[in-house]
DNA sequence: CGGTATCCTTCGAGATACTG
DNA sequence: CAGTATCTCGAAGGATACCG
């Protein structure tokens, strides 16, 4: 499963081994680049990421959360305090990750409205 | 439908006015990428695109397409030769995109292995 | 050659209820 | 507080057949 160039030599995988499917499908999520960027800032609990992240449920910040934990992007640590607390920080990996990821979301930014308007005017040329 | 910084701040929408999610959301699905990469190199036609891209159905190719070409990414002509010839060729803008997301899939690629032992190793301890 | 149209399966993700 | 367990629904995407 690979992608070729014109002279038929690989030029990246699809597979699990695939770098670009392995991370940017990952990050490519609903929830994880906002999730990445509530944490640049610094750690954060559960329940503050929650209210943070509107309309996220509970179950998608566990498993996104424990997704980016597995990754390496997120280290979880577990007060034993009553109630628990348990806070989320970005590793190293999850900060450089941040910061490749930032290019791509400034270039989104900038160029945002021109593909807005590339979609309206797609669509009325398609109506009719 | 904010997310917001520990301070109330909105830092950015993830609704249909939200960059992030209108562009990494869009090309981060299954096949945007492979394709912007294979036009990278030049102009190319439909059954060219297909042959390169292992794995990808025609549904897909021609729908992910029409997506790119919706957002100004891609610009398809149609040559009324017998049999017909389309070819697909990046915009500007198409180019920029490439370009921003290049940085994020090189750290991919230089990280890849790390992820990789970061879920194994993750997936051993949850094992007991 | 370069598509559409249709069917069908899988998976992402919201809602809700319960727990240590 | 910070989860887990189910249920459910809609969208993504593969397979297949047909078309200009």
């Amino acid at each position: 499963m690979v992608a070729k160039n014109k002279q038929g030599k690989r030029i990246f995988l699809q597979n699990e081994d695939c770098p670009i499917r392995n991370v940017v499908a990952q990050i490519g999520d609903k929830w994880s680049i906002l999730i990445l960027f509530c944490l640049v800032e610094g750690p954060d609990r559960f329940n503050s990421l929650k209210s943070r992240i509107e309309g996220i449920s509970q179950r998608m910040l566990t498993q996104t959360l424990r997704d980016m934990e597995r990754d390496g992007y997120v280290e979880r640590t577990v007060y034993p305090e009553v109630p628990v607390k348990v806070e989320y920080e970005l590793t190293a990996l999850g900060k450089g990750l941040a910061k490749s990821v930032w290019g791509l979301v400034s270039w989104a930014e900038t160029n945002h409205e021109e593909i807005r308007k590339s979609r309206q005017s797609y669509d009325q040329n398609s109506q009719g």
